[in-house]
Formats: C-alpha cells, structure tokens, sequence
DNA sequence: CATTCACTATGATGACTGTCATAGACCCTA
DNA sequence: TAGGGTCTATGACAGTCATCATAGTGAATG
C-alpha cells in the first residue's frame, strides 16, 4: 500500500463505492476503510478535496467503459445490443443487485457545483459516440445509430435503478428483446 | 398551515425535494423550511422518523403518475409513447433541467434499511403494469405490450438522468423517434 | 371550569461530514 | 552523513444530520 498507487487505489474504491452508494455515501471515511488506504494524505493526493476524488473517479469508470465499448467487434447490430446489455447486466448482478452506474450516481448527486455534473455528461457524450461508432461498425443504418445508442444508453441505465429497486435482472430481458428487434428493423 | 394539512404539506414538499436532491438532499431542516412548516411537530405527524417521510413522499408521487398514465386515451401506440415521454420530458424543462424522478432518487438513495428500496419496486410495477395496460388499449400487440412499458419506463428514467446532466432534454428526441417505431411495428 | 388531546417550540444529543494544520516517517540524492 | 521531498499519522475545526425529551400552546370536550 505504499508508494505511488495509494492515488489509485483511492480512485478505485471510489468507483464502486459511488456506485454502490452515490455522492454523499462515497466519504473519505468509507473510502479509506474500505481501501485501506491513509487518511492522512487524502489532500496530498487530491487537493482538490472531495469533489476531485469523486471526478477521478468518473473519469475512471468512463473511460474504462468507453474503451469497452470501442472494443466491441459485432458482426450484427442485435450483437451490439446484446454485449451492451449484457455488461451492464452482469455488473448488476457481480454488485448482488446493491449497485447502480457510478456515472448516473454522480450526475445525480451533483450540488451547486457544477464540476461533478459536467464530468458525468462528458462521460455520456463519450459513451454515446462510442456507442454510436460500434453500431455503424457493425452494419446498423447511419443515420439511425445515434439514435440507438441514446435508447440503449438511456434504457440500460434506467434498467440499473430497476434492477437494483426490486433486486432482479429480469428487465434486461425485456429490453434486450425490444431493442434487437428495434436496431435489426433497418439494418442489414 | 394550521391545522390538518401540516403533513400533507410536508409530503408535497419531500416529493420535490426529493427529486431535486435524492434522499439524503431531503433532511427535515430543508423540507420545514421550503414548507413553512413547523419543525417541532415532525415526529409528531411521522413517528418512523424520516423513512416515514420520505416513503409517503413516493407512495404519493407514485400514485399521482399511475393515474395520469390510467388516463391515458391514446388511439394508437404510439400516441403512448408519445404522451408518456412528453410528460416525463416537460417534467424534466418544469425543473430547470434539475429534477430527477422521484421515485428513482430513492430508489438510488435507499440505504441499508429496506423499506425506502421496496417502497420504490412497488412504484415502479405499478406503472409498469398501467402502461402495460395503456398499450394494450390503444392497439399494441398484447404479448408485447408488456415488454414495451419496461422498454418505455427504463428509457425514461435513464433520459432524465441524462436529460439533468446535460441540462438539455434532446435526448428524448431520438428516444420518442425510435420507441414509436418500435411500438408501431407490430400493432395495428 | 377542568381535563384531555392535537399540535408546536426549543434545544440537547451523539454521530458523521469535509477540511486542514501540524508533526513525524520514509527514501532518494548529494 | 546530511538534506529535502514525498508520503503518512493524528487530531482539531465548524457544520449538519436524525432523533428525541421537555415544555408549552390552544381548542374542543366533559
């Protein structure tokens, strides 16, 4: 736990920490119980305070996804829907049904400051061109990509709040049923 | 504010705030003040104490959103779609761009206490199983409908979260475009 | 008039929050 | 060996939180 990865170590457990309890729940107190990692040096490492752990974290989180999602190489835009969904549906369920997007819980515990509210849009908008990009990739109709990638994202992330209110996947189904009929309709 | 209508004011109160700040955003100090009600009687109208509050709070924005959608007279299904994202959209512009839903916030915000968590499941089947109805109704194919309330409240939820981050509502846009296509399909 | 009841006011409690100052420990370089 | 920079430990700070006890109000009932 010494040296240089105590930042990181911070960041990480700030991740499943929002995700599991949002803005408020992610204290410094939590993260560095649950991250053995020394209270003492939290304003070395982020001077910002608070709210600088909570955007690394976002930051985080986002790009790992986004490079999830750029590594995406369906061959249908169905598959594209399925491995999205599918993500999301295993983290869900890896998190016992107790975890949502650290993102949405980010954007949603944002304040009066605008800085956590403005990382968790960027991390929408890059997510959604990535999305967009993997759907085109894989043969969906052009112009209508964009639009799938906002259904997906958005559904995916109301199926989070879902899932997680009444601890069962099983609207994953639902959605991922629709929407491969939906994406499948123009393509191809 | 004398009188009968002390709680009744507060859980008006507890249903915007909530969907402004979440849960832990609604404190006893914030909802007397926004109200103009008396702090010394909280525990007298709510003897459980906040989750009492906050439970009410989503039983009655729960139940105010399941009539509008039981009153729902759409010739066609995509008139659903079109009314139900509407509503959720315009919610989202009445806010500033800075209200969520309700019912989600808490859902999100429940902590280890169950009740805030099940109270919110309990919202969400009961819109699900209106506007499952509602599709039914105006035409959509009966197996599917269900699916398509699922596929509808999902986006909805993931859009205001969006919606709020953006502080724009386009998303809902494409959402509208694409689930009435959806939707059309099969009905009819 | 007296009692009872619904309601309100005030303030204390202890726990937790983000923030920061101070001082000590460690290790690389000179 | 000495110095200096990076990190850690400890604890204080002002504030807010939910909760509750105590005391008080006024009105309706008997």
């Amino acid at each position: 736990m010494n040296r240089r990865n105590v930042r990181e170590e911070m960041i990480k457990g700030a991740v499943s920490l929002l995700a599991e309890r949002g803005v408020h729940g992610t204290s410094f107190a939590v993260v560095t119980e649950a991250t053995n990692t020394p209270r003492g040096s939290i304003y070395h490492h982020f001077p910002g305070g608070k709210n600088e752990l909570i955007e690394k974290a976002v930051d985080s989180i986002g790009g790992l996804v986004t490079a999830l999602i750029d590594a995406v190489d369906a061959a249908t835009p169905a598959d594209v829907v399925e491995v999205f969904f599918g993500s999301w549906r295993s983290a869900l369920r890896a998190s016992n049904f107790d975890g949502n997007c650290a993102v949405a819980n980010t954007a949603i515990g944002a304040g009066e400051d605008d800085s956590l509210r403005v990382a968790s849009q960027h991390v929408f908008e890059k997510w959604h061109r990535s999305l967009t990009s993997a759907f085109i990739r894989s043969g969906a109709d052009t112009s209508a990509s964009s639009d799938y990638a906002a259904v997906c994202i958005a559904a995916a992330e109301g199926a989070l709040i879902m899932g997680r209110a009444s601890r069962n996947d099983s609207v994953f189904d639902a959605l991922s049923r629709q929407l491969k009929l939906l994406v499948s309709a123009s393509g191809r």
